[in-house]
DNA sequence: TGAAATGTTGGGGCG
DNA sequence: ACGCCCCAACATTTC
């Protein structure tokens, strides 16, 4: 007797190896339905941003492609999810609906709501992880509670056994005999209307293909110096998975291996502590769900926040006057990717230096980054800001012009992404406003010209920090 | 996964 | 020879 279909429900895990939902379904015998559900909706107050939008398209394609040459297809719906898995349960005959967990909050309420439904409608209904080292409740402190500091978790679950990878599925999957319909990708309109995506083709290749090239291309040229390139946004030092592993065109686990098969260096334990900031970042966000709006320590709540529309978007364009920070702003803007030090300097900026609320840089990250993610997100702001999980005290100011001379020593970095100050030299590079004006001339800057100058004076905006976070330790 | 202020030490110039 | 000052270099504390 022929096994029934089994309707594989891919979401952010596109990818065909290391892939526990499909390995079980193909396990099963029985043909196999490849969908993808469109349900904005069903995020919440998160649904993707404009440059997550541009991304999954490009990995949908690719993803479908990639199906086709194992003889499938990846079949799209738009709506809400359950509806549209009992839709198609109806048209394949399905018993069985398998997929790998979410740990977002929206995602855990929907998906356990689908779940029971369907297993209330007779549906063999099976979720697993496929997104993280180690499920977020199976981790916890000795008492029983979750961990609030980095150390002691990765410490944790650096002695936990890291699963095999799935097995690869065979070179053709079983298809079902009629294949259900599908709608087009372009219906769903992930695309902008306007075109200011043309860098994004430069510098992202979206899909299994591009994360296993990127993958290799680290382990090839980086890790070995990852300890000490990983923090210079002018070299190529870090592994740019970010996005590749967000949608799950790779796993974590698959990177922990290849990684760890290739060297056992310094570089790679470095980096695989890396990969335990964003397993870290998941335990969090499942055990601490509203902390993508609220403090974790909630005195913040109390944080007299400024409201300055013209900083934050002085700050969101690039346009601070200060020369790291503005390569980073446009850095993401043009690439929809920020290099994670320039990450932790425009955070300092923005919630120091012009002390504007950090879920606003927040919304902004989470609408122009191709690795835009819940659980990353959260925890990077509210660590900059200091009112999260192990966070940086308040008073920790990042220097934007020490930070400059330190991480982009040439000043290439800027170079490359605030042309107007291409041609300035390096000692001046980062604090331009200092330079003699024979040397801007030389360089053909004209400051509040070609190029701003300083929106605030860091000494005064760090002293102001400062006393906003006594004041607030004053009223606790 | 800071920076700045403050404190300490020790070498060298100099009377 | 000695004390004094200056200051760089480093360490510690404070924000």
């Amino acid at each position: 007797m022929a096994s029934a279909p089994v309707i594989v429900w891919f979401r952010q895990d596109l990818r065909l190896r290391d892939q526990p939902a499909l390995a079980h379904a193909l396990a099963t015998g029985g043909p196999v339905v490849p969908v993808h559900l469109w349900s904005p909706e069903e995020e919440g107050e998160w649904t993707h941003g404009a440059a997550s939008r541009w991304w999954l398209h490009q990995s949908l394609a690719g993803f479908d492609a990639a199906l086709r040459g194992h003889g499938s297809r990846l079949v799209l719906r738009a709506g809400p999810a359950l509806a549209s898995l009992r839709r198609l349960i109806r048209e394949t005959g399905a018993k069985t609906v398998v997929w790998n967990r979410r740990y977002e909050p929206a995602s855990i309420a929907r998906d356990t709501a689908v779940k029971q439904a369907l297993l209330d409608d007779g549906i063999d209904a099976r979720s697993f992880n496929g997104a993280l080292l180690h499920a977020p409740n199976a981790v916890a402190n000795q008492s029983g509670r979750p961990f609030q500091v980095f150390t002691p978790f990765w410490k944790h679950v650096s002695a936990l056994r890291v699963r095999e990878e799935a097995p690869a599925p065979p070179p053709s999957l079983p298809a079902p005999a009629r294949w259900p319909a599908s709608e087009p990708l372009e219906s769903f309109h992930l695309k902008p209307s306007i075109p200011w995506d043309h860098a994004f083709y430069e510098h992202w290749q979206p899909g299994e293909v591009g994360a296993t090239a990127a993958l290799a291309r680290f382990i090839r040229e980086a890790v070995d110096g990852y300890a000490r390139e990983r923090d210079r946004p002018d070299l190529r030092g870090t592994s740019r998975l970010s996005p590749h592993l967000h949608f799950g065109e790779i796993s974590p686990v698959q990177i922990f291996h290849a990684v760890q098969r290739a060297t056992r260096g310094h570089g790679a334990e470095v980096f695989l502590k890396e990969v335990g900031w964003r397993e870290f970042a998941h335990h969090l966000l499942f055990h601490f769900p509203h902390t993508t709006t609220e403090p974790l320590r909630p005195e913040f709540g109390r944080f007299p926040w400024a409201d300055d529309a013209t900083r934050l978007r002085a700050w969101q364009r690039g346009r601070t006057g200060y020369p790291i920070v503005d390569a980073g702003m446009r850095e993401l803007w043009t690439t929809g990717w920020m290099h994670n030090r320039v990450r932790m300097i425009v955070a300092s900026f923005l919630v120091k230096h012009l002390r504007l609320p950090w879920l606003e840089g927040a919304r902004w990250f989470w609408d122009t980054l191709v690795d835009a993610d819940l659980a990353s997100n959260t925890l990077g702001w509210q660590w900059s800001a200091g009112c999260g999980a192990d966070a940086a005290p308040y008073f920790r100011v990042f220097n934007p012009i020490l930070q400059g001379v330190k991480f982009d020593p040439h000043g290439a970095y800027v170079r490359t992404h605030v042309p107007e100050l291409a041609r300035m030299p390096a000692e001046h590079i980062h604090a331009p406003w200092e330079a003699p004006p024979a040397v801007l001339a030389a360089a053909g800057v004209r400051l509040g010209e070609t190029y701003p100058k300083p929106c605030v004076d860091h000494k005064a905006a760090r002293d102001a920090a400062l006393a906003a976070f006594a004041e607030l330790k004053k009223g606790g």
